[in-house]
RNA sequence: CGCGGGGUAGAGCAGCUGGUAGCUCGUCGGGCUCAUAACCCGGAGGUCGUUGGUUCGAAUCCUUCCCCCGCAACCA
């Protein structure tokens, strides 16, 4: 299989039903500057990306938006601020980018699933369920919530078809046997939440063909079934290398892969995947790391939530490179981490423009104020270098560890362990006073020599994290290209003779305090609210039906369980509390409301939620603003007297 | 008892194979002037979520409870 010095590594793809965020933006600049260090090493690597574009979601999409499937898809893929050009903003030095609508992708997919039925892995048989269209998501009996989708609280339908399933209870023990390796599956507590999630309940076989909808790839023996996500989309990662299709060949160069993906698909890439390519004959990737969130506020970060960060006016704002290091740096790789813009220009302040630009702008400055831009030859050592010039050594060695453990922030921790000595250096050898006397020329000259090497090492370290701007900084300190590669990245590798040429910032100091106002302008765009059209009308008898009385919230606590529901205790004025349950959670906390009068509509029929009486309804003001709703419950003012009706 | 992660200085986090509580930012004071109002040094600030236990000794091990977050067939 893969030679010696072949690296492969992926991202997931992903599924181009929306404008891409911060989130996936974190995932593959991680693979990329992964990549970039891997080419730095001395790899040949292939480093694949790409986008899942089948599916019931793009086709209802597409259909919303009066487009075919592949229109709505293209234009999110390859059209303007669509995926190719973010990830080309970003710089990312992606070898491939496969869509799973490619013909190659397709031809090679039909194979497979052939291939997977001719071995007996895959058999047809019937699918039940309950049904989620929104979600796209089929839902056992007892996963619902409240007789609706657990996921985003909507009708389901039944639902049945016929359907192929790939046997992956066969493949039970041996992904088990894999995920106890310890190393195929990192961070390593993902493997004990496979194996007790999963495994351990048993593995059920899969369905991987549909009938319900069309957007996808037929299964070419039995034409009214597309093959359902699993085998399209997790394929991609060989198809790319020419598995069973002319389009390359590559597959016995690069194969098998290390795969980063999101905590989420974990699931999918360490248990089904390893399972299909077992079924295959195939060698199972060489790992699978499964990397964090970036929350916002503690919170997931999601288009109904409304707080999804966008990494277009992040990078231009700030640059691409500030907000690559950004995201590599603040985030410990296989945990959640929590986004936010004071972070995001604190960090950049620090490090960056503090720390590294301003460390490469005073060297600068000096070797051209005391040098005239080069650094004499004749240099005179002293003790106070030792501590230095250990770091310079050791830093590569630790940073390296730290990359091929796939721990990014910590490998640019102890890059910046170096930066921070080098700048107490300048304070502890004090130029500016060796300049003085002429005498400390060679001593001068010494200090210097070491700064400029402690520089060149950490920015070609920090290169596959910030590849423009070390390319920059390299350029301002005269070194060639020769001495930006791995194997100088040895104290006292630099030539002599070097121009060293103060130039523009790198990183420009921000001002906190006006980028955040900017920042929350930007992305508090105040885009037109919904307004729901006016309904039919109705008689002036019919709304009279409707009894509609001030009440008084004489307790109110939240349900245990329920994620939106408050259960409240009302006096309606009769004398006997009443029980209304509203799902209202997600906008006010139950200690806000005890005491307030509030409009309810009484003659309601009862109803049960989360097992609990419900007689009645809350009346609440709603719109809808950016795709997020908004409620306002109806809270009148004290003197407002309980029990009167509104008419 | 569905599974998992987390609760440590004002904020964000590390420490968690047990032995005087650390880092970054912020804050206060000092130093320096080569540099991007930056850099360097020092100080203040924590009963390490709660209860009980093991131990000479617990943030670190066991136990009770509370709170937050994620997952539960595909949002990185």
């Amino acid at each position: 299989m893969a030679h010696e010095n072949t690296f492969y590594i992926t991202t997931p793809i992903y599924y181009p039903s929306d404008k891409l965020h911060i989130g996936h933006t974190y995932c593959t600049v991680a693979t990329d500057t992964i990549a970039r260090y891997k080419r730095l090493r001395g790899y040949d690597v292939m480093f694949l990306t790409g986008t899942d574009e089948h599916g019931q979601k793009i086709e209802e999409k597409a259909k919303e938006a009066g487009k075919t499937p592949q229109q709505f898809v293209d234009d999110i893929v390859t059209g303007k601020g669509g995926i190719l050009d973010l990830w080309k903003l970003m710089n990312i030095s992606n070898d491939r980018f496969i869509r799973t609508t490619d013909d190659y992708h397709v031809i090679s997919i039909q194979r497979i699933f052939r291939k997977m039925y001719e071995n007996g892995d895959i058999y047809k048989g019937t699918y039940k369920g309950k049904y989620c269209t929104p979600c796209e998501s089929f839902w056992t009996e007892s996963q619902l919530v409240d007789g609706k989708c657990p996921d985003c609280g909507r009708e389901v339908r039944d639902a049945e078809e016929e359907a192929y399933f790939f046997r992956l209870s066969k493949y039970a023990k041996p992904v088990q046997d894999l995920l106890e390796t310890g190393t195929f599956l990192e961070p390593a507590s993902r493997v004990n939440e496979m194996i007790n999630n999963f495994i351990k309940p048993g593995l059920e076989d899969l369905c991987v063909s549909r009938t319900s909808f069309k957007w996808g790839i037929p299964v070419d023996f039995d034409p009214g079934h597309v093959v359902y996500v699993w085998v399209d989309a997790l394929s991609n990662y060989i198809t790319a290398l020419g598995y069973d299709n002319d389009r390359y060949d590559d597959f016995e160069k690069y194969w098998p892969a290390v795969h980063i993906v999101g905590k989420e698909i974990v699931r999918f890439h360490s248990i089904i995947w390893p399972a299909m390519l077992m079924s295959l004959g195939l060698p199972v990737p060489k790992k699978v790391y499964g990397h964090g969130w970036l929350v916002i506020d503690g919170g997931k970060m999601s288009k109904s939530k409304g707080n999804v960060v966008d990494p277009y006016v992040l990078a231009e704002r700030f640059g691409v490179d500030a907000l690559r290091f950004f995201l590599l740096r603040t985030f410990p790789f296989g945990s959640d981490g929590n986004f936010t813009n004071e972070l995001l220009i604190s960090t950049i302040n620090t490090d960056l423009a503090n720390d590294l630009g301003n460390l490469v702008s005073r060297t600068t400055a000096m070797v051209e104020k005391y040098f005239g831009g080069t650094i004499p030859v004749d240099r005179d050592s002293d003790p106070a270098d030792e501590e230095l010039i250990r770091l310079i050594r050791e830093a590569p060695e630790a940073y390296a560890a730290q990359m091929d453990a796939f721990q990014p922030h910590l490998a640019l921790e102890e890059i910046f362990k170096l930066i921070q000595r080098a700048n107490k250096y300048i304070d502890e050898c004090a130029p500016w006073v060796l300049a003085k006397d002429e005498a400390n020329r060679p001593r001068l000259a010494k200090v210097m020599y070491n700064l400029v090497e402690a520089l060149r090492v950490s920015l070609i370290s920090l290169t596959p994290f910030m590849p423009d701007s070390c390319s920059k900084a390299l350029d301002q300190l005269g070194v060639p290209w020769g001495a930006r590669k791995w194997d100088t990245i040895v104290y006292g590798s630099m030539p002599e003779g070097a121009i060293i040429r103060k130039g523009e910032t790198l990183f420009p100091r921000l001002d906190a305090a006006k980028e955040l106002a900017e920042l929350e302008k930007l992305t508090k765009h105040p885009s037109q609210p919904k307004v729901e059209p006016v309904l039919p009308d109705v008689s002036i008898d019919e709304f009279a039906k409707c009894d509609m009385r001030v009440v008084k919230v004489l307790s109110c606590e939240a349900v245990p369980k329920s994620e939106k529901l408050l259960k409240f205790s009302l006096d309606d004025g009769s004398g006997t509390p009443r029980q209304i349950l509203s799902g209202i959670h997600k906008f006010y906390e139950p200690e806000q409301l005890v005491g307030k009068k509030v409009a309810a509509i009484l003659n309601l029929p009862p109803r049960k939620m989360m097992g609990l009486d419900s007689n009645g309804m809350l009346l609440s003001a709603v719109r809808e603003v950016d795709g997020k709703e908004e409620l306002h419950l109806m809270i009148l003012d004290d003197a407002v007297p309980v029990g009167s009706r509104l008419c």
